[in-house]
DNA sequence: CATATATATTGAAGGTTGTCAATATACAGC
DNA sequence: GCTGTATATTGACAACCTTCAATATATATG
């Protein structure tokens, strides 16, 4: 471990300000959250295919809570829904989680 | 979009299990925090140099709750502590960090 | 031992999040 | 219009998270 005189370091600045920080975690707390990853998931293997009747049979929680984690993940610009009928269609925006994914990417590369 | 007779297909069962799920929803909790992305920036930045006081003074946040996250950290195994005399000095674990780098990065290749 | 400093822990208060029953809304078919 | 089905929204409750003042612990020095 380095050697030093004695605390504090003179100056310490976080590369990484207030408000770069706060977005970065935003965009992780979207994700951090385990049936969000997997209404994400089965979004990306159904494309197009996946309505809320689906994901709620595929999910240990109810409708209310599928159409909860949904809007979180539409107001975040990851899903986007097409009404057809009865049912309403969810896909994934693959390049707002691209987008998301080099943000967060980026990060990490800092702390390697 | 596709087509489709009616409500609702099948089968749909997730890539990823609950167990995974939660895994990597617990990964991405701990860091879906500004303030401990800022910790983790500062440490990469200084590693081994960075004493808790250091980082009261770089960050909005006094000390119980710079301890706190430093915490947090520590017991997801992304940091290390070394006493020196008064001083506590924390580094980032590059390893640990790596580990769950490329848990992250795997489950973002399932979305896109 | 007494004092001073650095860090950790405790406990309390306030805020946010996750879940679901109940209800509302939107659409299709009669 | 009425009925039935799919989804969204509301409201309530519980659990969790964040923060900080106060306090405890550890260490160094006189």
């Amino acid at each position: 471990m380095a050697e030093r005189a004695g605390c504090c370091l003179p100056k310490l600045a976080p590369r990484l300000d207030a408000a770069e920080a706060r977005r970065i975690s935003n965009d992780l707390a979207i994700l951090a959250h385990p049936i969000r990853l997997q209404i994400l998931d089965l979004l990306a293997q159904y494309q197009g295919q996946v309505c809320v009747c689906d994901l709620e049979a595929a999910l240990p929680v109810k409708q209310p809570t599928v159409s909860h984690h949904l809007k979180i993940l539409r107001e975040a610009g990851l899903i986007t829904a097409e009404r057809q009928g009865l049912w309403i269609y969810y896909s994934i925006c693959c390049d707002a989680v691209q987008t998301m994914r080099e943000r967060v990417m980026a990060q990490f590369a800092f702390l390697g």
